[in-house]
RNA sequence: GGCCUCAUCGUCUAGCCUGGCUUAGGACACCACCCUUUCAAGGUGGCUACAGGGGUUCAAAUCCCCUUGGGGUCACCA
């Protein structure tokens, strides 16, 4: 057996769906545990549940880690990360080894065959409930199993789990961040460590492969503390060295719930419940598989099909993948400091970090043993703290790139120069990356597409008053025509100096929302000289053409 | 329900280990006002918490116990 005198920690993900926030944390503060103490810090994708692994997860996977400026030193080969001496890093890939423990187990009698079949299972498991117990494994029925009736069983192929013999006794568990707890003797039971179909459960999995690959600290979720006690046990069966374990409180959403994968089809579920909706909406899904999903609450729409469905009931998805947040315009670095800051901090009120404050001063006395609820909306004040703290040509460089991959016909309709101005008079109030995008939809349409909300607001600001913006439009449009240098200080130049001689000095909004409304169809975008300089001065001109137009035919 | 575990503003948290420096600090949110060309952004000010009850002590948010409340877990999922 290697044995590695170094720190070494672990991610250890299961390769279904992406990557979540909780468990980007927990990635997180194993990297960083490591990186700050020289060690090595190891990814491993545990793919033992033939039904729910697939690669492009593991590779989203990957991405996701890479995004965050979280790198492996040894694990699945990406991007001039992974690789090292303890492979293969895929459970899948790991059986030969797990198949000798698990014959050494069974040839010490310290582990046995059973073959009680799911259904008789769970007839047991029900009448626990019933009767408010929890569920125990009863080892007497495999103990009435002659050796030789298990053999010609075997032989025959009769499906068969190996099940550990737990020693009897209470277990000791010690956590660097709960401090220490002991389960009583008769809480953990004779639990599966090989499945019938031949792969290593979770738990069994773990336990070699955390010894093979000389783990030295295991920082998971909190959820997994009462398998600590499983793990425990086996280690000791084994012989194995045992790691320093850390239960990393969870993350729940604000309302209190666990934060699921789920959640985006809960909210969508719940929507067309709400609206009574019993065909699917136009351009998502049929309506075979629209039923299903309503029907099954379990049942999960794909990227596509649930971002149509969103857009069809007119709803924002809640971000849960780190991929989700990328999407939406966050920063790598504020996504870890907002992450690492849920379950830990560094004391003194200090709150916004990097990464390599982070690894320098990340220790286990400073977790947090509660779980926190992500607070999205003091996330987006963290995002728009990094935005403005951002130097002018770092922020359009992430803004192209971002526009690049999620808005691609927005990037190609617009020139280089109208990016430049954009960019500009957005930087300071941009939260996200994406709400440059997303607010400026006007800016993306051809002039002849553009179309007036049939708003309030709209009607407020062109049709009210006397003159009406319509009138004020109308004088405007000659004061825009003449002005000889189309910038945002230009513009704003000629237009003051009309409002002086209209007696409007004192109310320029009764100019700006009505150029507004008419050059972007809406009552809200950047300021409007700085608006106007971005569409340039012949679609302006054209667009309050159109608009005049428009409203005037729209009056008779 | 059994077992394990946790408990400071609405939220994330500082203080707790090593009781007095705390009329409990910061941040986000919220409220008010200011600025203002819409939405934002920005500025100023304000509101808000030691779950409850017992101990220990000259002194408790800090130590102990109970209650209550929350969470986790009880799979051939990880």
């Amino acid at each position: 057996m290697t044995h590695t005198p170094s720190l070494r920690t672990r991610f250890a993900p299961s390769p279904s769906g992406h990557l979540h926030v909780g468990g980007a944390r927990t990635a997180l503060f194993n990297w960083a545990f490591a990186r700050g103490r020289g060690g090595k810090f190891i990814l491993r994708i545990e793919d033992t549940d033939q039904k729910r692994s697939s690669d492009a997860a593991s590779v989203g996977f990957l991405k996701d880690l890479k995004w965050l400026g979280i790198d492996w030193n040894e694990g699945p080969e990406f991007e001039g990360c992974g690789g090292g001496d303890f492979g293969s890093y895929f459970q899948s890939e790991r059986l030969d080894m797990y198949n000798k423990f698990l014959e050494q187990l069974v040839q010490q009698g310290k582990a046995y065959y059973a073959f009680d079949t799911t259904a008789e299972l769970d007839v047991e498991r029900k009448e626990s409930k019933s009767r408010n117990e929890a569920y125990r494994y009863d080892r007497s029925r495999a103990d009435a199993i002659s050796p030789e009736q298990v053999q010609a069983w075997l032989k025959e192929g009769k499906s068969a789990v190996i099940r550990f013999k737990t020693p009897a006794g209470a277990i000791a568990i010690h956590d660097e961040i709960l401090g220490d707890a002991t389960l009583p003797a008769g809480e953990v039971d004779d639990f599966v460590i090989r499945k019938a179909d031949g792969f290593p459960t979770y738990h069994f999995a773990v336990v070699v492969d955390d010894e093979l690959m000389g783990v030295t600290t295991v920082l998971r979720a909190q959820e997994h503390f009462n398998n600590t006690a499983k793990h425990v046990v086996l280690q000791d069966a084994l012989g194995f060295r045992r790691p320093t374990y850390g239960h990393l409180p969870l993350i729940f959403n604000p309302d209190g719930s666990k934060m699921s994968k789920r959640d985006k089809d809960k909210l969508l579920r719940k929507t067309a419940q709400d609206k009574k909706l019993t065909a699917p909406p136009a351009n998502t899904v049929d309506a075979t598989r629209f039923s299903a999903w309503l029907g099954d609450k379990n049942s999960q729409l794909d990227f596509a099909e649930a971002t149509a469905m969103a857009t069809a009931l007119n709803i924002e998805l809640p971000e849960i993948n780190v991929d989700d947040f990328r999407r939406s315009g966050y920063l790598p670095q504020v996504m870890c400091n907002f992450l690492a800051l849920n379950g830990w901090g560094p004391g003194n009120d200090l709150e916004k970090f990097d990464n390599a404050f982070l690894c320098a001063n990340f220790a286990l006395d400073r977790v947090q043993k509660t779980a926190a609820k992500f607070d999205r909306v003091k996330l987006l004040a963290f995002n728009l703290d990094a935005i403005q703290k951002l130097p002018r040509e770092a922020f359009s460089g992430l803004v192209k790139a971002h526009g690049e991959i999620y808005h691609p016909e927005f990037m190609k309709k617009i020139t280089a120069a109208q990016f430049d101005l954009l960019v500009a008079a957005s930087h300071e109030r941009s939260k996200t990356l994406d709400e440059l995008f997303r607010g400026n939809r006007w800016l993306a349409l051809g002039d002849e597409e553009l179309t007036w909300e049939k708003s309030k607001q709209v009607e407020k600001a062109l049709l009210a008053g006397t003159p009406s913006g319509l009138d004020r439009l109308k004088e405007l449009r000659g004061v825009l025509e003449a002005v000889a240098t189309w910038t945002p200080a230009g513009i704003e130049e000629s237009i003051r100096q009309w409002a002086t001689t209209a007696g409007l000095a004192e109310q320029i909004g009764q100019i700006a929302q009505p150029l507004r409304v008419g050059v972007t169809g809406s009552t809200v975008s950047p300021p409007i000289f700085d608006t106007l300089a971005i569409l340039g001065k012949s679609s302006s001109l054209r667009r309050i053409d159109r608009c005049l137009q428009d409203f005037a035919t729209a009056k008779t």
